[in-house]
DNA sequence: TTTTGTATAATTGTATACAATTATACAAAA
DNA sequence: TTTTGTATAATTGTATACAATTATACAAAA
């Protein structure tokens, strides 16, 4: 993500402390004590603090003055509203998307569904980690093309968060499939500079995404 | 905001940085360096350097592994954009408050209008900073209201953000009379539990401000 | 003049020391 | 037994020391 993030201790320390709440490792109400994590990470104290305050502006730590960070966990309604709020910010961004993306970018975009088809293809059975993966790559290249520093950087915390919190299990062949398929849908329609039916077809994908959820038991609460 | 927030120094060095580059005293690519700013503050490094990871995070600021900490800033166009996200969202949340709103909230959205009415009415005339805190207060209720946490901590977030930028000085009379008015409309919709009106309605109210942010030279980009 | 190399200064990255605060253990009193 | 008080331990908050990295000044070479 940001610069800096993989070269200082400080910024790999928040990437393992967020996988492991997302993953599970630590859990609600858990206590993170600095001098614990340090030690468990190998690093001082110093790292792990900034790494906890960090977290703590993302929401996924709290911290009580002078007695210490808690998980504050993320729950399935949690989950469940940030795709009610990507859905529309992914339609808004397919929208600005008509405007702003460059010839590359659309290549790009065009690449990762090859790339994406081709996965699918294989006999020797589709690589679900492959596959999520080009999922986020062509969702980025959108959030880059949207034009909007702000709309990119939200959408790409979103992302982070929930790829992680559900896991790359979730991916079903059926449902990867029809996801390469939309994908190719919304490429068309921002191609064709068609900013209503970018729109809409963004907007259904994330809405697709969120009934697959349903039948794993992520409820609307 | 946070907990921690207001006791420690790391938190009021982060809110006081973040101040100073909304307000403009830091301007973009300027270099904040800790040792510098500790001795304004009359603090360490270690908390100057916690403010400045958090506000990387937040995207005020663009940290270069082993170089130092840059002012990002935040421009006409990012502000235009948190106006279009929020308009969306804010009609979400007006629409969720229409479920999980309680007694105690909806008698609080009142009294905030009933303040805001008798701001305006005083003589001496009105006093911008309140009808701006009284405003803060009305939308900050109805984030509580919304019953996610989620969709609640990203509006706030928004509202701090533009709400300094743009200063209260972009409170015109006229309207303000038209925002408590709309205001009131919101909330009727919400007594009356009509969801449709009450997203439509809230949309609205922020497109509106955007219109007056248009007339102050906030162009859409 | 322009470029390159090098010593020195400045700055960040991390660990650690110490103070302040909170948690814990346990004895004394009810 | 339960409650309260107190000493001690554990933990966080902040400053500072030192190492690593980068910036700067300036001389030497082209």
């Amino acid at each position: 993500m940001e610069e800096y993030q993989d070269h200082s201790l400080g910024g790999r320390v928040f990437q393992k402390i967020r996988e492991d709440i997302l993953n599970g490792k630590y859990k609600e109400n858990d206590e993170l004590r600095e001098n614990t994590i340090g030690k468990e990470l190998g690093v001082s104290r110093t790292p792990v603090r900034e790494a906890l305050r960090q977290l703590e502006l993302e929401g996924l730590v709290t911290i009580v003055p002078n007695r210490g960070a808690y998980v504050t966990g993320i729950s399935h309604k949690d989950i469940w509203d940030i795709y009610v709020i990507r859905s529309m910010l992914e339609g808004l961004c397919a929208r600005w998307a008509v405007e702003h993306i460059t010839d590359e970018q659309l290549n790009e975009l065009e690449e990762t569904i090859l790339l994406s088809e081709f996965q699918m293809k294989k006999e020797s059975g589709f690589s679900a980690e492959q596959i999520a993966a080009l999922d986020g790559r062509f969702h980025s290249i959108l959030y880059e093309a949207s034009g909007s520093r702000i709309l990119g950087h939200l959408l790409t915390d979103f992302h982070n968060y929930v790829q992680t919190a559900r896991k790359s299990s979730v991916v079903s062949e059926d449902r990867a499939r029809k996801s390469i398929r939309e994908h190719r849908q919304i490429l068309r329609a921002i191609r064709d500079r068609d900013e209503e039916m970018a729109e809409q077809l963004a907007n259904e994908h994330i809405m697709h995404v969120m009934q697959n959820l349903k039948k794993q038991g992520y409820e609307q609460e």
